[in-house]
DNA sequence: CAAGCGGTTGTACGC
DNA sequence: AGCGTACAACCGCTT
């Protein structure tokens, strides 16, 4: 019997160690083994993803390739620059390849990738073998041991994963691996199209990921940031397994930092170092796996003499949340990322809400606008001009670097939807997605809806303050003078709420808080004195205002599958008077689809069943009034006057 | 099965 | 200064 003839597809699993995949090829005992990496159009023009993410994957390739190379001379991560769906049929044939391995994906769009390419081996006799190795457990096992339902809540995936049995105990890297048979490529490039490509704004310069099969040099390199035109990266964070691997010793060779980390205890205001681990863009491209993470600190744990934290809160907690929001992934496919038709998820007539594609029940990726107060909001909250400084150093330090603190990642959310602007959550987690190194489907769009209260978390009423909460970390205000210069000179008294200075300090501290943020650089007279905006909302108001959105929002008691969501007719339960920006009958905020008779089949004929929703209260009791002294009773009015302005957009767009 | 409790990470205020 | 409590009120989970 000839002796098999091995693809190991490499994807989010950048690393040697701890790959279950890896070893079930490994243990077949191929004559050669192809380590090889497909350049996914998905990636290139679909998904956003800006230079700093692209970098650390750039990084992790590097990294894997040398120490692919260092085991076997001949060997190194072979890059080719084709869609793996046109590719694979191909590769099989010139290679004559028997087997093709690769590490199980749960993403939506993972999932329908890798069943094309598993019809495309299957019609060329070619076996494929997938392992599960991206999260603790498998996460579709994880599902059906939580009744077929998707894991919504930690203590469900406790009680599913003591079902399924133990975490597995990492696998040692390999010692060897096999050579790669001659890489020849005697056929055409099929290139991809490029069209729409919503990563155009990511580049400087021209795109040049599909030139040649195997790269410039035709030597199945791993491209360079130039070569894909992209804008340089600033993040000082950097990819790799040899990196992740040292940074994981170190976190592990503190053993009271590793034995009683508690999350909410750890402040989003630190930097050089930052108080958590910034294992998470490791996590997300698997140069480091989860597992050794898991076990390395839990062994430490095992044997502390001291009192160790638990999970939720723990550093094993935090991996636990992960494979929760994969579990929920797992189960819900593409509706878990949106609100419409997904079943688990509250609606809320959010600003700014997503266009839907009637036909494929699916969010487009534009959105609508509808009002023009929100957009501003929304534009300002992302080029971190707020006004408000926490907000916005938080904001710049998530662009420069592409990582925050999981907490400043809920002060940010948290004023963006639920807690100021009341814009859609889908929008927000769009730009972590572009931005984030860190950026996992599946735990961004699980934290959006957590601090938006739509899915996993509802106590609304919790909202953080953008001058309250930093105050708590930080109340010398240094991790706002790092990035947001401007204000380096203010008095700590007025670091988080410098439109309180008086003009006569502005001046003195070498900054005039005035205008929207636009009016970049310096200003006046002498040209010495800086600008930095004046907040954008008046932050008690709004609060007031969302939380009484929130509470009728959810008195309507909505969530994205109700058919009244499907076809439009929602409106008709949001009452024109209705307390705070939901919106009613005859207003056109918040249109999230046309309401097209026949769009019926929007309801789609997927899985989503076996998740029914809470059904819906119908509650007729109106929201109590406030009793804050004193304040309050602005509430019906304030409400209006936010709507002042206001665009008014009719029909779908063109 | 109704009620009560706790929920990884709120705020403002009083002692 | 640091802790406890009210605020207004959500959910899931346990008993």
């Amino acid at each position: 019997m000839p002796k098999p003839r091995v693809i190991y597809w490499f994807r989010t699993d950048l690393r040697l160690h701890d790959s279950p995949a890896l070893k079930t090829a490994l243990d077949l005992k191929p004559e050669c083994l192809y380590p090889i990496w497909t350049w996914d159009p998905h990636y290139v023009y679909h998904a956003r993803v800006g230079p700093n993410r692209w970098q650390f994957l750039l990084d992790c390739q590097n990294d894997l390739s040398e120490s692919i190379t260092k085991l076997n001379p001949q060997s190194k991560l072979f890059l080719i620059r084709e869609a793996p769906q046109t590719l694979f049929p191909k590769l099989f044939k010139e290679w004559k390849i028997t087997h093709l391995v690769f590490e199980k994906d749960t993403d939506a769009y993972g999932r329908d990738r890798d069943d094309k390419v598993k019809e495309l081996a299957k019609e060329a006799g070619v076996e494929v073998i997938t392992r599960p190795g991206r999260t603790l457990y498998d996460s579709d096992e994880l599902v059906k041991a939580n009744n077929n339902r998707p894991t919504m809540s930690i203590s469900q995936v406790q009680h599913a994963g003591a079902k399924i049995g133990d975490i597995a105990r990492p696998i040692p890297a390999p010692k060897s691996l096999p050579s790669p048979g001659t890489p020849t490529l005697s056929f055409n490039q099929q290139k991809p199209a490029s069209n729409p490509d919503i990563n155009a704004i990511q580049r400087d310069a021209e795109e040049k990921s599909y030139d040649a099969l195997a790269g410039p040099n035709n030597d199945f390199a791993v491209p360079t940031m130039e070569e894909l035109g992209l804008k340089p990266a600033t993040t000082p964070h950097r990819g790799g397994e040899t990196i992740g691997l040292k940074m994981l010793d170190e976190i592990i060779a503190n053993e009271d930092y590793t034995a009683t980390f508690e999350k909410p205890k750890t402040a989003p205001t630190a930097f050089e170092p930052q108080a958590t681990t910034l294992l998470s863009p490791h996590m997300h491209f698997g140069s480091v796996s989860c597992r050794e993470f898991y076990w390395r600190v839990q062994d430490v744990v095992s044997k502390y003499k001291g009192k160790a934290s638990q999970p939720p809160t723990s550093l094993t907690g935090q991996l636990l949340f992960r494979d929760m929001y994969f579990g929920a992934q797992a189960a819900l496919g593409y509706a878990f990322g949106q609100s419409y038709n997904n079943p688990q998820c509250r609606f809320i007539p959010w600003h700014l809400p997503s266009e839907i594609d009637t036909k494929s029940g699916l969010i487009t990726g534009k959105y609508l606008v509808d009002d023009a107060k929100a957009e501003v909001f929304f534009k300002r909250w992302k080029e971190g001009r707020t006004g408000f400084p926490w907000i916005d150093a938080l904001m710049r330090q998530l662009k420069h670097e592409g990582w925050i603190h999981h907490l400043g990642r809920h002060a940010v959310a948290c004023f963006l939807t639920r807690g100021g602007c009341y814009v859609d959550w889908e929008r927000g987690a769009e730009v972590f997605e572009e931005w984030l190194i860190d950026h996992e489907a599946a735990c961004n769009i699980g934290n959006w809806q957590w601090l938006s209260c739509t899915a996993f978390f509802a106590q609304f009423y919790r909202c953080y303050s953008p001058i309250a909460f930093p105050q708590k970390w930080d109340k010398d205000g240094n991790f706002v003078r790092k990035y947001v210069p401007e204000l380096e000179h203010f008095d700590k008294k007025y670091i988080y709420e410098p439109w309180k200075a008086p003009i006569l300090d502005q001046k003195k501290w070498g900054c005039l808080i005035k205008g929207d943020g636009t009016d970049t650089d310096t200003d006046t007279e002498d040209g010495t004195l800086r600008t930095y905006p004046k907040p954008m909302l008046d932050f008690p108001k709004q609060r007031d205002i969302c939380i009484q959105g929130m509470k009728n929002a959810y008195h309507v008691g909505l969530y994205g599958k109700n058919p009244k969501v499907l076809d439009g007719t929602w409106r008709k339960l949001f009452e024109d008077n209705a307390e705070g920006p939901t919106e009613g009958t005859e207003g056109p905020p918040g249109a999230m689809v046309e309401h097209e008779a026949d769009n019926a089949d929007a309801d789609g004929a997927e899985d989503g069943e076996h998740a029914a929703p809470p059904s819906p209260k119908v509650e007729k009791k109106t929201p109590k009034k406030t009793t804050e002294k004193g304040k309050g009773a602005h509430k019906r009015k304030a409400s209006q006057s936010t709507l002042d302005g206001m665009v008014t957009r009719k029909k779908k767009k063109d």
